[in-house]
DNA sequence: CCCGGGTGTGTACAAAGTACACTTTCTTGT
DNA sequence: ACAAGAAAGTGTACTTTGTACACACCCGGG
């Protein structure tokens, strides 16, 4: 059994039950194992998590490298609406990517702080392209960029905490306040 | 044993311990009770954190209820800062109100829902208040402030999980980026 | 006086993480 | 091909935690 073959295995509970629903013991009987054939290839559960951590990071890298738009701030608003179908449609992995607290074992590492990711970096690179437009005069892109994404993750980590009275009401507030933002940021000389 | 002593030892545990140091039997603990005597005043723990979860919304509303300032766009950056503060020196607390999952069990009540809590409403008023004075032209009141707090409560879960470099950094850029965001949205008529 | 409800206890079981010791299986050098 | 060692897997057992269940205590009103 490879490892593989287990994170195969722990990203299905994942995705059926939950952070909250995934052990240690469920995996290793999704993959056929013993419980403690798991600690051969992960130290531990935070190690476990880690991993999936970073596995939804990276698969969230990956849907919005695909998003494509010449126009940068088509570009942004696509990926702010990619951004919400991803937390909506794989929410556990979301979970894990974005709203896991640190413990001491899991943090995450440089590559991934906030303004260094690859995905981060995508959105950069646009938020320059804008700014050869005329827009986002006056602050620097990563400034921007991390303000949008938080305010992203903001939204949906409300949404996750029950904070809207349903996910419809929910949507239309995330496109209203995202673009809203966007426009105040972007100034007005869009589309001009 | 009233309930309201169990609950200040609940919120010592808390406090000291955080939400996953937070057991039944550690709360019955410190108030000196047998785990078994904790359900006849919490239907099971989702209740207890629930209690805890309003609790620390309560505080928060108190604290933002003593920012005084008479202009409102300084309101508002004095209300940003007392908000990290308060998410700063009583984290665990802050975890509870604002961070914890929605469960079965345990969801806000519509009269914490995003926009409708007293907390929420002191923001509103302040809104207003700055559209007087000709700031915030052109969206409603809710959006901006949901926007700004979704983007408070985004930046701080980001460095609760783990993802600036240190917490000196965290606080440069929260405050960096709270005043961009809040001077894009209120325009440039401000102190005319 | 005694009795019913509110309060508290002790016991017990299930789920989960994981330490430990042991077995099986694969790899590799000769 | 085969022995030796490494890698992978297992069974058992202990701990922590939530919580069901049955009983005990205690107190005010008939």
């Amino acid at each position: 059994m490879s490892k593989d073959r287990i994170f195969a295995a722990a990203k299905t509970v994942l995705a059926k039950d939950g952070v909250s629903g995934l052990s240690i013991r469920s995996v290793a009987e999704a993959a056929g194992l013993s419980p403690m054939a798991m600690y051969r290839h992960f130290k531990d559960k935070d190690a476990l998590l880690n991993a999936l951590m970073r596995d939804g990071f990276v698969a969230w890298e990956e849907i919005a490298r695909a998003v494509r738009d010449p126009d940068p701030i088509e570009w942004i608003e696509k990926g702010f609406d990619t951004f919400l179908a991803f937390a909506l449609k794989q929410p556990h992995r979301f979970d894990a990517a974005f709203l896991l607290p640190a413990t001491e074992a899991r943090r995450y590492p440089d590559d991934f702080a906030a303004g260094r990711s690859p995905a981060m970096a995508l959105f950069i690179a646009r938020i320059d392209a804008a700014k050869a437009q005329g827009h986002f005069a006056g602050r620097t892109s990563l400034e921007i960029a991390l303000a949008l994404a938080a305010l992203a993750q903001g939204m949906i980590s409300m949404h996750r905490a029950g904070r809207f009275a349903s996910e419809r009401q929910f949507k239309t507030l995330y496109r209203q306040v995202m673009r809203n933002t966007l426009a105040a940021y972007a100034g007005n000389r869009r589309k001009s």
